[in-house]
Parts: C-alpha cells; sequence; structure tokens
DNA sequence: CGCGATTTGTGCACGCCTTCACAAGCGCCT
DNA sequence: AGGCGCTTGTGAAGGCGTGCACAAATCGCG
C-alpha cells in the first residue's frame, strides 16, 4: 500500500495510475458505496467512518475497510474517509469521470422507461442513441432523441463514441442486437432480454432479468410457507408432486 | 444482497415435501435453467444433456448437475434429464405453479414499463394491484387495472393475497413503501430504488439498479481501455501508465 | 509532550462455491 | 445376454469471499 502516487488531480481525466485488479465481489459494491457517498455529501458531510458509510451502503463494516483497501484508500485512522476525496476516487475507478456515451436498443415497453430514466443521466451515464428495427417506431422522437434505424448503429457508436450499449428488445431479437452492438465496436453490454448472449472474449455482457428476481423471491416465499405449514393455511397445492425420492 | 437467515430446521416432520436447503447461489441460477427448459420444450425436446441444458442456460456443465443434483434430480444416467419432468421440479421448487399475486407501488416511469412488462404474466406472477402516493395518478386506468392509493395497500394485500410488493418509486419514498408492505403483511420485497431498505428479519429484499449495472459495465471498459493504452486510441488520452511500483 | 480514545488497515481462519475427475448407472447394439 | 458408450451424480481439491480480531496510526487534550 501507499506505494503509488496518486496525483488526484480533479479535472485530469488522463492521469492514468496503477490499474489495481479489484475483485468481482469488491467492484460490485463500489457503485453502491458511491451512491451512498453522494448522500452522505449532500448531508454537508466531510468525512464519514466505515461503520457509517457501512450503515449506509449496507454491508459489514469490515468488508467495507477491506474493500476501500483494495483501491488503495485514503482514510485516515482516528477519523475516517474523507467524503469528497473517497467519491473522487471510486468515480475515477469505475470510470465515471468520462460521462459514458449509451446506446439503447429497442424502445418498446421496457426500452421507453430506460429512455427516461433520469437515474442513468445523474450517475455518470448520457443515453445518446436510440434505436429500433420496427419502422414504426423509427423516426420517433423520445426525450430529447429521435429513434434511429438499427442499421445506423455502426456510424452512430462512431461519431458519439459509445462504449456501451443496452438491449431492451425481446429475447428473440436479442442475439442479433447483440451481434451488430459487437460489430460496431461496443464492447460491453447490458442484457434486459431473457435470454443468454453469446459474444467473442473481450466484450462483458451484463444481464438483469426481472422475472428471474421475482421468482427468486416467489422460492424464499415457497420456504417461508412449508416451514410455517404446520397450522393448516392457504398452503394447500396440488400434489403435482411427490416428496423428493432418494 | 438482503440479509438472509437459513432455517434448516432440525425437526422437519415428514409432511411437507422435505424442501431442500439449496444454496444460494444454486437457487440464483434454477430460474435461468427455467428459462431454458421452456425454450427446449418449445422445440420439441423431450429430454436434455446437462450439457446441453448447460449451454443454453449460459453455464458450466458440472455446476449445472450440482445444482440439480442438489434438489433430488430426475435425470437417467445415459440419456439426460426430462424436460418436462424437471420443468415441473424447478417451477415447483420456485413457487410458481401458484402464480403468486405481486403489488407494485410507483407507476412513474419506470413503474408503468414494469406494469406493462409481460415477462412477469408470461413467467408466474400476476401483478394485481397498482399503487401510487401521488393523488393525480390514483385513479387513472393503466392496463387492466387502475392505479390506487397507496392507502389502500393494507386491505388490497388481504384480498389479492399478495405476498410480494414491488418498490419502484424514488428513492425517498422507498423506506416509507417498504415499511407500509411490510406492515400490510408482504414479506419479499423487489426493490427498483437506488437505496438501502431496512426491514425486520423475515423479510426478504432485493435490489435492482439499474445504475449500478452500468457502472460495473463502466469500471470493466475503463479497465480494458487502461491496459490497451496504445497511444492514439478513439479518445485523446495522455497515454502516461506507469507500470506498477509494487 | 505523552497518553488515551478512536478508527483504519490487514493477517488469518472459516465456509461457500466452483471445477475437475471419475465411478456408478442406464440404454442400445450385437 | 453381455458388452460398450454415453451421461449423471458426487467426492475431493482449490479458489474466493467474508468476518473476526488486533496491531498500527492519528487526533485531541491535559
Amino acid at each position: 500500500m501507499s506505494q503509488q502516487r496518486h496525483g488526484s488531480t480533479p479535472g485530469n481525466a488522463g492521469a492514468v495510475p496503477a490499474f489495481p485488479d479489484l475483485p468481482e465481489a469488491t467492484i460490485a459494491r463500489l457503485p453502491e458505496y458511491l451512491r451512498a457517498l453522494h448522500n452522505l455529501a449532500e448531508t454537508g458531510s466531510e468525512t464519514v467512518s466505515s461503520e457509517g458509510l457501512a450503515a449506509a451502503a449496507g454491508v459489514n463494516s469490515a468488508k467495507l475497510r477491506k474493500d476501500l483497501s483494495h483501491l488503495g484508500s485514503y482514510g485516515t485512522r482516528g477519523v475516517g474517509y474523507d467524503v469528497a476525496l473517497l467519491v473522487d476516487q471510486i468515480e475515477y475507478i469505475l470510470g465515471l469521470d468520462q460521462r459514458r456515451a449509451v446506446a439503447l436498443v429497442g424502445v418498446g415497453n421496457l426500452g421507453h422507461a430506460l429512455a427516461g430514466y433520469d437515474g442513468f443521466a445523474s450517475r455518470g451515464f448520457r443515453i445518446v442513441a436510440l434505436f429500433d428495427s420496427d419502422a414504426e417506431q423509427v423516426g420517433k422522437p423520445l426525450g430529447e432523441l429521435t429513434v434511429r434505424h438499427i442499421d445506423e448503429l455502426g456510424t452512430a457508436v462512431i461519431e458519439e463514441g459509445i462504449t456501451i450499449g443496452v438491449i431492451a428488445t425481446p429475447a428473440g431479437a436479442a442475439q442479433a442486437v447483440a451481434d451488430d452492438l459487437v460489430a460496431a465496436g461496443v464492447t460491453s453490454i447490458l442484457n434486459f432480454a431473457p435470454c443468454v448472449l453469446s459474444v467473442p472474449a473481450g466484450v462483458d455482457v451484463r444481464k438483469v432479468d426481472l422475472a428471474i428476481e421475482l421468482q427468486i423471491l416467489s422460492f424464499h416465499e415457497h420456504r417461508k410457507a412449508s416451514l410455517t405449514a404446520i397450522p393448516g393455511g392457504r398452503s394447500a397445492q396440488p400434489g403435482n408432486q411427490e416428496a423428493v425420492g432418494s
């Protein structure tokens, strides 16, 4: 630790220090820390302890300290972490100081909501282009953008400097869209379609499946109901399945 | 993620179909397997090998076999798994044979999309009630439902048998909504608001934060860019990356 | 100036999950 | 009927992540 001189030069987005290879689990939590830090900053806090930040982010304080230590953290023993400094640090690590350009493909039900979701804009992203394959949608205005045909994706990616693509199409179209995105040079994809995407190495795909989250909750409901099934209740189920054999 | 309590209660009388306490990681993958199995069933496949199903679900075949073995699996050596049987098994485990009733709170931008998302209906859920605290929204029709005021939540939960609540409100309102849901008897919550929810033990919370997913992708983009920091990239960056000092 | 209170950073142990590799089981073909 | 090939189910090993507990470091105060 403390081997890397961080200029922490504000306003300079180009100084590239050694890139710590953070554990995936840590990376997945950094955005949560960042959000909590923004909240703290708004309330005027100058510093925050690991305990306080951990509570705000909903994690264990030891875990938080270890996470922050991985990115060569800037805490002061006996005091805590400097909120503003930590915000800059995490935003830099996450590459959010560039306000990345995002392309959204599929302006159906979900796509509409995503296009209008201000949570993207407020957290480091700009949706700069909307695409659809449906001729009826093409040309329609949506917010400040106009829906373009997916054939224009290649040129748009270059012109707008797009690095991330969001797929909000039906499952059947998702793979083709992914192929188009990859061909256009996009190397990160956020997939809302309920299907598995096949992409070449070097392209990152993250999947968000709304129904899956509900199904996981459903499992826990089912489990909870089966544990409290003694006082006969509504858990009368059609016995379509027998007890597990074995 | 949320606080998790492990049942593993000892004296589970044999009446209830033994509920295998599956690893969380396995549970999270079951919905994916289920989706892949439905696809296979549509193509007319009677059976599928672990290799084939694993490919369709985007996982390792050994992992899939171990997952299925946990639920006392129904495979036949030398042949594979019976698709229809496995679908029934997983749907039962996930509690999807009950078509769970879901309440959606917050019919703003995202809520609208969720209310119209047919992926819920097609995968075991019924959104049976919409709520909002905005008087302007209350009374408006949305699909086949009418937006109700959040005060009616308590009665609706009982009347409709709601077990899962979905929060699609701004972050500022989410905790209050969560409290209302818990007070109404809901024991599972899917939270789309970017904030940490505090709920009593026994209530499961899963969180979906769309911006976080993008931020994780952004990190990988940043990392990739820093590794291929060849001068003359698409963004004119001073490529002064130095080797790690350690 | 030194001491105590406070908080970070981290070594270590434990448990979960993944992956490999292989024995056991099943159907088919001869 | 018997052997052979295919596939499942699982024991074991390794890796990763988590959480505890404590040493190190810093500030404030007498």
